[in-house]
DNA sequence: AGCATAGTTCAAATACCTTTGAACTATGTA
DNA sequence: TACATAGTTCAAAGGTATTTGAACTATGCT
């Protein structure tokens, strides 16, 4: 039952991570780069503010679709392909 | 160009559909029975108003995750399988 | 006809998500 | 030390999503 919820909770993270169409572009962009990024490339690239940048990030590593880490003053991100495909790829069997 | 954002619509509007819990639960009450079902049952099953049940169908329908026909006064709902398979499955290869 | 049932639509209310700019921390550089 | 750069945090504002009840359509039943 707690399981069940708990998996339910990380679903319904990464599902929401993935419903929003600058997220998914930060998706494509380390997809198709397939190394380290800092936040602030990956923000030029979108277009959009730090600010709004920090937000961002911050979802798709709750969700657990990203990795981060620092040196010296920047963050660096890398995308976490096993949380794809544990809970995508993998649907019908972790539904 | 266009080609990309109509294919980006479509992703959104999938995952939007799948982050909610409820709606979550739906597709797994779906995915167990494997046959037709009424909105009415769905609705009691999950414990929700008929108005808010109505809500949810479409906007799982509008996502492509069922297909609905209506029978008389009901409404039957079947669980689509191919747009999860297409856009979750094939994540990858979509992206 | 008269009443019940299945579902939809609408507008109002509430709750949640996203963007913004200002102020902040931490690091690097002259 | 003084200034610049990378990123975070906060609260306010604006935009979406969800729930609710009332009124509605369409069908079935007696």
């Amino acid at each position: 039952m707690t399981q069940q919820i708990q998996t339910t909770e990380a679903e319904i993270k990464i599902f929401k991570a993935l419903a929003d169409p600058i997220r998914l572009e930060i998706i494509r962009y380390l997809n198709r780069l397939d190394h380290e990024v800092s936040c602030g490339e990956i923000g030029q690239a979108m277009h959009i503010s730090k600010t709004s940048g920090s937000y961002h990030f911050k979802i798709l590593q709750e969700a657990g679709l990203i990795t981060t880490h620092k040196v010296a003053r920047e963050k660096y991100v890398m995308l976490d392909r096993s949380t794809v495909d544990r809970y995508l790829t993998h649907f019908w069997q972790n539904l």
